[in-house]
DNA sequence: CAATGAGTGTTGGCCTGGCCAACATAGCAA
DNA sequence: TTGCTATGTTGGCCAGGCCAACACTCATTG
């Protein structure tokens, strides 16, 4: 957890600069999301998340399939699955038309922590946003949406 | 750099979170921003840059006060001035008044090395904001600099 | 005056999230 | 058949952010 050491005031040029100001509110963001996955995710943190995330909405996939939906590592989507493999969240099957290839299932277990962990971002989402009335918070999540694009 | 592995779309509920669409603008933020380094910063880096705006903005100071202002944490404010020291940007010199502490200063070179990396760092916040209108990016900068307060 | 506690710089380490390389193997295409 | 690509796995690297321990110095207070 970000332990709040006491902090002076940026120098005034950082403070001036979007990068800057979107890396605090990101610290923030990251910030809120692992404490709550501190205290309620059982050891779940964001990879796990995304990955059943993907496997409730496009039903189950290939490691490499899950890697490209959720812009993880194969290598990293490798690990995040034995977690949720050893917890039973998951099931892989090998696929039957590819031996090299494994299909990933979701369990109704995992649908259910699945359901917590969407409860745990959705908190967070309201204390992130805390600072904005609605209207702002309309406005901003359509800008920032904007400067996540990644115009190859 | 970030490779721009071929990504497939995210699972919509990531999509609809704020804190989601902060990370993948810091990421792209980050991107860039380590790619203006890399191109022309000389192998320094974000901590680097905060450590000699600090420095230019209020004048020498120790170790712990510039990691107060910065943000940095002591360990890691000691490495980044090996680094500038070696290059000859910052002088180190024990504080008379206290034997503990040292008193760091810019060099000329170092304010040199300073006006180049704010180029950089210039540079990328256009890259970074083009998607928006001039409108779009006072409004986006006053709505994420409130976001990154920590009310603590 | 002595002792205690806070501040300072340094070393060394840990963790996340993100990457990459190498490997063995399976499938596909020329 | 010969390659080329894809797949899952292991192991490692890096940046940024932390934390703990240590040796020391200073200020305060008993």
């Amino acid at each position: 957890m970000p332990h709040q050491h006491p902090t002076g005031p940026a120098p005034a040029r950082l403070e001036a600069h979007a990068t800057w100001l979107v890396g605090r509110a990101f610290a923030r963001s990251a910030g809120l999301l692992s404490a709550g996955f501190e205290a309620y995710g059982d050891g779940l943190r964001g990879y796990h998340y995304r990955l059943l995330a993907a496997l409730e909405e496009w039903g189950p996939a290939s490691q490499a399939d899950l890697g490209r939906h959720t812009g993880i590592d194969r290598s990293d989507v490798t690990a995040a699955l034995n977690d949720l493999e050893a917890r039973q969240l998951v099931e892989r099957s090998p696929d039957p038309a590819h031996k090299r290839r494994n299909v990933v299932t979701i369990t109704p277990d995992g649908l259910d922590r699945l359901d917590q962990l969407e409860q745990v971002v959705q908190n967070v989402q309201q204390e992130f946003l805390a600072p904005l009335t609605a209207a702002q918070r309309r406005q901003f999540i359509s800008l920032v949406a904007l400067l996540g694009r990644q115009e190859s």
